[in-house]
DNA sequence: TGATTTTTATATTGATCGATATATATTTAT
DNA sequence: ATAAATATATATCGATCAATATAAAAATCA
C-alpha cells in the first residue's frame, strides 16, 4: 500500500469508519430516504468533505455496498467456515443468521443487501452488478466449504456443493426477510434442524 | 356494498386502478424515490385528488401494500392452488416464481414486498405489521394446500405442512432476490427438481 | 330552480433536497 | 520563508419536495 505522506492538508476522518456510518444510515433510511444532512452528521464530516472524498451520493452508496461485501460479508459465513464439523457448521450458520436477523438494534439487522440495496436495483446505476457479484461470491464461498468436506471424504463424491451453497444462501434471505417483519428467533428456529438435514442429505 | 349514488361530484378515476399505478411507481422507485409528481402522473389524477382520496403519501403507500396482498398476492400461489397434482403444483409454483422473477419489464418484477416494502420497515410506520401479516397469510395458504393433500391421503399423516409452506415461501424470496440481481431463469431453474423433492419428502 | 356537497384543476406554499462557491486552515515541497 | 496542494467550515445555490389554499366544475338534494 501507499503509506507515503501526501501533499496538502490531511484528512481528519477515517474513510472506513465514515463508510460504515454511511452504510448504517442507508440501511435504516434507504437510499433516497438518507439525506446528505443525515449522512454528514452520522459520518462526522461536512458536505464538501464528503463530496471531495467520495464523489456524490450515488458513488458513496456504491462504496458502502463494496465495503459491506468486502468487510462484513456476513458473520454467519465466517462461523460456517471456521467450525470443523460440517453438521455443526451448517446449523451454526442458520442459527447465527436467525439470531442476527431477529435482533433489531436501531433498525439495522439482517442483511444490508436484502433490506436496503435490493430496492434500488433499477433506480441507482451500478447497484445491480454489485448485488449480482455479492450473491455469486457468497454462493462460491459456501460451496467451497462443501467441496473441502468432499475432499476429506466426509461428504460423498457426488454431493451437489453448488446447489446446497445456494440453498443455504436462500435460507438466509428467507430468515432475513422474516426478521425484517419482526419475526422472533423462536419462530424461525423451529425448522432449523429439518433444514440442516435438507442441506446435508446428498 | 354501498352502490347508492353519493352526493357531490363523482370521482373520475377508479380507486383500484389508481392504487395499482401507484404501486408500480413505488415498486420501481422506492417509497422516498417516488415523488408526488411521479405518483399523480402515473395515477392520472391531480395532487388534491390524491390527498382527498388517500390521505397522504404514507397512507397511499400502506394502501398499495394492502392492495398487493389482497389482489395480486402473487400469481404463483394461484397456480399452486389450482393444479390438482401436488408434485406438478409445487413445481409449477417454483417455475412460475422464477419466470416472473427473471422477467424484468420496466423494473417491476419479483415481489413488491421483497423488492420495495422491505426497505421501509423501520422508516414508514405501519409497514412492519403489514409485511408480517402478508408473510403469515401466505404461509397459511401454502400450508393449507398440503393439509388438503393429507386429508386426501396423498401425503402422509405426519407431513409437516406448515414447515413446507414456509420453505416454499423462502424459496420464493430467494429466487426473487436473485432475479433482482439479474439472474437468468435458466440459472435459477437448474435446482428446481431437487427443491421439489425437498418440499414433498416427508 | 337554488342550495349543498364533493371533486376537480391551477397555482403556490415553506421546507428540504443534492450539490457547490468561496474563503480559510493545514500540510508538504522548494 | 514561500509556493503549491489538499481539506476544512460556512453559507448558499436553484430545484424539487410533500402538502395545501383557492375557486371552478359537477353531482344530488330540496
Amino acid at each position: 500500500m501507499n503509506d507515503t505522506k501526501k501533499i496538502g492538508r490531511p484528512r481528519t476522518f477515517d474513510e472506513k469508519e465514515a463508510l460504515l456510518a454511511a452504510m448504517n444510515v442507508f440501511w435504516a433510511k434507504g437510499y433516497d430516504g438518507a439525506s446528505l444532512k443525515d449522512l454528514t452528521k452520522a459520518m462526522g464530516i461536512s458536505g464538501p468533505s464528503l463530496y471531495g472524498a467520495f464523489g456524490d451520493k450515488r458513488e458513496l452508496y456504491l462504496r458502502t455496498i463494496d465495503h459491506y461485501a468486502d468487510v462484513d460479508a456476513c458473520a454467519p459465513i465466517v462461523a460456517f467456515e471456521s467450525e470443523p464439523d460440517i453438521e455443526k457448521a451448517v446449523k451454526g450458520f442458520l442459527t447465527s443468521v436467525i439470531t442476527y436477523a431477529a435482533s433489531k438494534e436501531k433498525g439495522v439487522g439482517g442483511c444490508f443487501l436484502a433490506s436496503c440495496v435490493i430496492a434500488n436495483v433499477d433506480e441507482v446505476e451500478g447497484v445491480s452488478e454489485r448485488l449480482d457479484k455479492a450473491i455469486s461470491d457468497t454462493d462460491l464461498r459456501l460451496a467451497a466449504r462443501f467441496d473441502r468436506e468432499i475432499e476429506k471424504g466426509v461428504l460423498p463424491k457426488g454431493f451437489p456443493s453448488k446447489d446446497r451453497g445456494r440453498l443455504m444462501y436462500d435460507f438466509r434471505q428467507g430468515y432475513v426477510f422474516r426478521g425484517r417483519a419482526n419475526w422472533s428467533d423462536e419462530e424461525m428456529l423451529s425448522d432449523v434442524d429439518q433444514r440442516v438435514m435438507m442441506i446435508l442429505t446428498p
